[in-house]
DNA sequence: TGAAATGTTGGGGCG
DNA sequence: ACGCCCCAACATTTC
């Protein structure tokens, strides 16, 4: 293979990849690479971690070690600010580029302009590249040059601009310059913060781009087929479960958005429509980068929130008593994830049935679940909460015990979760209150005691909600 | 990517 | 046989 003369550096961020990797691979055409990670506890480049993504994170680290061992590769790791090590790094190896793949969220995109900068003094080549999304944020705006505030025109949009361009292939790294490149040990890096609620997610998850590959390949052949009808059963394994990879960049959209398009039918696939979501809640992100904190919806700053920790607290512990909402906040804290349809609907509990502002909810799915994404997770709260672009109406608001009904009917679901309420015939497993008292021991149940009361009456939580949305409604 | 309230229709019981 | 009432089932509107 001709190569370029010279040496490369190419910055691991959230690409954990080997596979359609256009950095690496424009780094991969170099005499020489340093394949670098860079730890930086300070998160001067990106909000930081949660602690259910800093778990992944750790383990994505080792596997993408362990991939570059195979071929007799090293990943380095360094500790610090990206600014002052990739500066250091240029000038230990004498470097003459840099690359990385760009990332949108708004804090990361301030950095990489001015670490282009510094680095375009010292090195030849600085190459950010496109690999994050589909279609890149400037790429897709309405004739009058504003961005897409709903969902539908968008979508439309990106259906036609999308390219089926060639990805790139598997990078074959050429090895590290000569001299010597301390790295840290991956442990070192003290990312697994507490190990008896981490063994939950070992459990269940295993990182790393040869495992995103096979589920990916699972998910094509076993369950798109059936993903219109599925995805909304909460006990089948109906969706993909890529998030987490697909946010690490340990597999690439357009190998996802391709692989799934070629199906047979898949023009409508309610799948690449989901993934649109992803490019919607990216571009909105950059257009609108205080959406992370205020609504989109000004109207919405004068919205009558309440702070209520104990409320918030049986929230995100899941003793609500609404059994749906229960076992989806469970299997977050348990496995770092919730299925979509459950979080929908604990969302739309949180925010309309208890009024807490829906950025503590977004604060919390942050910490705790393992494809914790910046973009997507401010947009689906806005949507929920009835502030973001083309949102969900304010008067929307999700019946917990029909929503259990229509979409858990045998209760399966929140049996799993909340193994208490195991017993219940499913006329009651949405609604154990409803329980003649007579019949409760039979059940095993003690109201208040081994599964609680609810802890709003939702009947009037969702008039309380209509009135408080009422009242900024009427400011608008 | 809701749900409740309200309106309409049509079949069957019954005087 | 006919009209009236009831009410489930479905449709539409409203929150």
């Amino acid at each position: 293979m001709n190569r370029k003369k010279g040496i490369a550096i190419h910055w691991f961020r959230r690409d954990l990849r080997l596979t359609d990797n256009p950095a690496l691979a424009e780094a991969c055409s170099y005499e020489w690479v340093v394949p670098i990670f860079i730890w930086d506890p300070n998160s001067s480049w990106e909000r930081a971690l949660g602690r259910a993504s800093a778990w992944w994170l750790n383990q994505s680290l080792h596997a993408l070690s362990a991939q570059l061992q195979q071929s007799d590769r090293q990943l380095i790791i360094a500790v610090g600010n990206p600014v002052d090590i990739l500066g250091d790094m240029v000038r230990a190896s004498k470097a003459e580029a840099v690359f990385w793949n760009r990332l949108y969220e708004p804090k990361t995109l301030r950095y990489d302009a001015s670490l282009r900068n510094r680095l375009s003094r010292q090195v030849k080549h600085v190459g950010i590249f496109d690999s994050y999304l589909l279609v890149e944020p400037d790429q897709a705006l309405k004739k009058d040059g504003t961005p897409y505030r709903v969902y539908t025109a968008f979508y439309n949009t990106i259906r036609k601009i999308i390219k089926t361009h060639s990805l790139c292939p598997k990078a074959i790294l050429p090895p590290l310059p000569p001299g010597n490149y301390p790295s840290a040990p991956v442990d070192t890096l003290n990312l697994v913060p507490l190990k008896s609620w981490t063994e939950g997610l070992a459990a269940l998850w295993y990182p790393g781009e040869e495992h995103a590959q096979r589920v990916l390949k699972d998910f094509v052949q076993n369950h798109s087929a059936h993903y219109k009808i599925q995805r909304d059963l909460p006990y089948e394994e109906g969706t993909s479960r890529l998030s987490p990879f697909l946010h690490f960049g340990e597999i690439s959209v357009a190998s996802i958005f391709h692989r799934v398009a070629s199906l047979q039918g898949a023009q409508k696939s309610p799948f690449l429509k989901e993934l649109i979501w992803r490019e919607f809640s990216h571009h909105l992100l950059v257009h609108f980068p205080n959406m992370e904190v205020e609504p989109l919806n000004k109207s919405f700053e004068q919205f009558p929130w309440q702070q209520n920790e104990s409320l918030f607290k049986a929230w995100t512990q899941g003793r609500t008593g609404y059994p749906i909402v229960d076992a989806g906040m469970r299997q977050l804290w348990k496995t770092g994830w919730m299925h979509n349809r459950v979080r929908m609907i604990v969302a739309s509990f949180l925010v309309k049935d208890l009024l807490i502002p829906w950025q503590r909810g977004a604060d919390w799915f942050w910490d705790t679940l393992v494809d914790a994404n910046l973009a997507n997770n401010t947009q689906n709260w806005q949507w929920v909460a009835g502030c973001g672009a083309d949102a969900a109406p304010y008067f929307r608001i999700f019946n917990p015990i029909l929503q259990g009904e229509k979409f858990d009917p045998e209760g399966l679901y929140v049996k799993t979760w909340c193994p208490e309420l195991s017993k219940l015939p499913k006329k009651w497993v949405h609604k154990p209150w409803a329980v003649p008292e007579i019949k409760l021991p039979e059940f095993g149940i003690l109201l208040g005691k081994t599964y609680p009361f609810p802890i709003v009456d939702h009947v009037r939580a969702r008039l309380r909600a209509l009135l408080a949305y009422d009242r900024i409604r009427k400011k608008i």
